[in-house]
DNA sequence: CATGAATGAGTATTCATTCAT
DNA sequence: CATGAATGAATACTCATTCAT
């Protein structure tokens, strides 16, 4: 692939994942992504089959990126506490950077089973990742307590994305708020009345 | 609105939900919901203006049917550590019952700001449900605890979801352990690694 | 079917009949059969499920029209050189009428199964109908014999297509000719040297 | 022109030959014509203008091949009827020796006023050549006669070419039919019902 | 001469919505 | 209220042709 090559196949990328990620599949046309990307609505074809492929390569591209500097932060540090610290911290904020392409995980074109494995994949390898650092702490049920935590982290980014007040220090509360409550639990927040909770099960 | 009327809504309602759930908001088809509902295609704009608003009946109905249905299920108990355990089941069971409606969240029309608005409502509705019980407790930061309950329990529903596999007896199981997660953290689950974890860190 | 929509699928046959035969398959576009039949572009396909299947609906009718013709004219005369007569006749004035329409037949579609199909199965009827006409004269090889009756009708006809000038006189003539020359060979026209022909083999 | 540039316009006619006369011009790419020749596809332009320019020459060449090959078959003879023989034989081994070539012919490209042209000029020139054959027997209408003959022998091919069939001693015995027929005429093989053939009815 | 990356005109088809009956 | 025939805007994708190298 020539040098010119992989300049356009990045521009139709970045081209496409501003469309994608603010108007979602099927409101962005393929000819917008072309002029975009400074080039010719048939251009486009010579590097992306359809406009399903050119979605799924922005979405592999993006989960990618974010798996690769999880791991790359994660070999940062050592003890498991800060891990889940920075877990939170990618998490949140790998979000509040892209606050303006929510649409890339939102509207997703349908029926796209290609697309479904993909992003199924993603989520266990992002899964594996945190369970990979529970185990270091000998968790029982690591798999149930990874896609806790990484549930609390998105449902904390949610915010992130809609509210347009939102700042980057919020976004450093809520990963520290994640971490902590992930690792004592409500408890620590709550009042005797719980004292009694039973441990075992709730019947 | 004649008793014919509300039959026809209903009906117009009922085969929305299965189309739009099943195969998402673009890829169904008015004429499609007119057949399912056994009347002819002009008829559905009697009862709703567009697609986009239909859609939003559609929405509307399910999400007010599961606030009301927690509602009620929540004033059956009065313990706090009872009621945290009633929305974990509530949720995960809500979605089990309707796994084959996975679209009907996840494939929703793009840049439909009073879908969004409604979305967020919805939202904001449920987590203060949770508050409400939190507050009991005597919560500091009650609306991010109760956003990280409800992201746990929608994360641990997602294999509810895509996995046929899964049973009841899952859905159970996992509302257990949610409640149980939330309430004691996963320090119990860990080992002694995490006795040094900073509980004030945040501050 | 309504009377309105009878109008409107005739209109629609008429429309394309007139395009298809003028500029053949590839060069006429459905917008234009949709004008020219004065509804719009979308009705087109109410009645018509592609443009193959407008174009192999206009054949046919275009192909039952020629065969009830024939069979009408043959049953109206009995001596069988009548008959011969009026086979050439009917080839050559059915093709003098519609002089202008010439690319119905060689502008089809490629590589559309369905029409090849067709085409075979009028050009079988054709033959058969030929070959029932020399059966009543006891013609060995009839099958041969008709298909070269009409083969000569066939090229004769190509001046009418191409010829501007082209009179209807001369398609009288023409048929004249045909059914004479196919009836005695060109022998009668001949002189004497064609007297040794070896009227059982050239070997 | 080089000899590597003789090669390079042989192996583009050969190749397109091959495409054309198996897909019919609309379904055959330029892009293939070049690959199917070895060369890139913008070397194809600089031996032939245009796809249409392309087609033509194909066509030509062809036609040109078929009309030399017949001339020199028939100096090789010289009685009328072994010419008359000499011509069936060549008009029905060339097509079936070409049988997987037919949308050579059948689909052509549309409104191409210099294909038609061409065409025109080639059928005049064939049936010249059949003329000049038929006047050293003497014969009246000469022309319309040539005409017959060459359409019972275009006739007879079909079944060559559609028919998977179709063998060798086939096309040779329809070739003695059709020489036989146009020499003798339908009589020879009709019965008695035919005596009273108005032989001048057409005066 | 040869290349092949880039171009962009061109078109069949779908489907939400309307409105005359 | 109910119908469904008619509408027409909207868009992905192809491929002949060009031209800088």
């Amino acid at each position: 692939m020539s040098s010119a090559s992989v300049d356009k196949h990045a521009a139709i990328l970045d081209a496409a994942y501003e469309l994608f990620g603010s108007g979602g599949f099927y409101e962005t046309k393929m000819s917008e992504v072309a002029e975009r990307a400074g080039i010719a609505k048939g251009t486009v074809y010579l590097y992306f089959k359809s406009k399903e492929e050119l979605f799924m390569a922005v979405t592999r591209r993006d989960c990618e990126g974010f798996l690769e500097q999880l791991e790359g932060k994660l070999r940062a540090c050592s003890a498991m506490t800060d891990k889940l610290s920075v877990i939170a911290e990618h998490h949140l904020f790998y979000y509040y950077e892209r606050k303006q392409h929510t649409k890339l995980f939102f509207r997703a074109p349908n029926n796209n089973p290609e697309l479904v494995a993909y992003m199924a994949q993603f989520m266990e390898a992002y899964m594996q990742a945190v369970v990979k650092v529970l185990l270091e702490g000998g968790a029982t049920e690591p798999e149930l307590m990874a896609q806790s935590y990484i549930g609390i982290l998105d449902r904390l980014k949610m915010d992130i994305l809609f509210d347009p007040e939102f700042a980057e220090a919020d976004a450093d509360k809520r990963a520290k708020f994640a971490a902590r409550l992930f690792i004592t639990g409500a408890l620590g927040s709550l009042d005797s009345a719980l004292g009694d909770f039973p441990a075992e099960a709730e019947s």
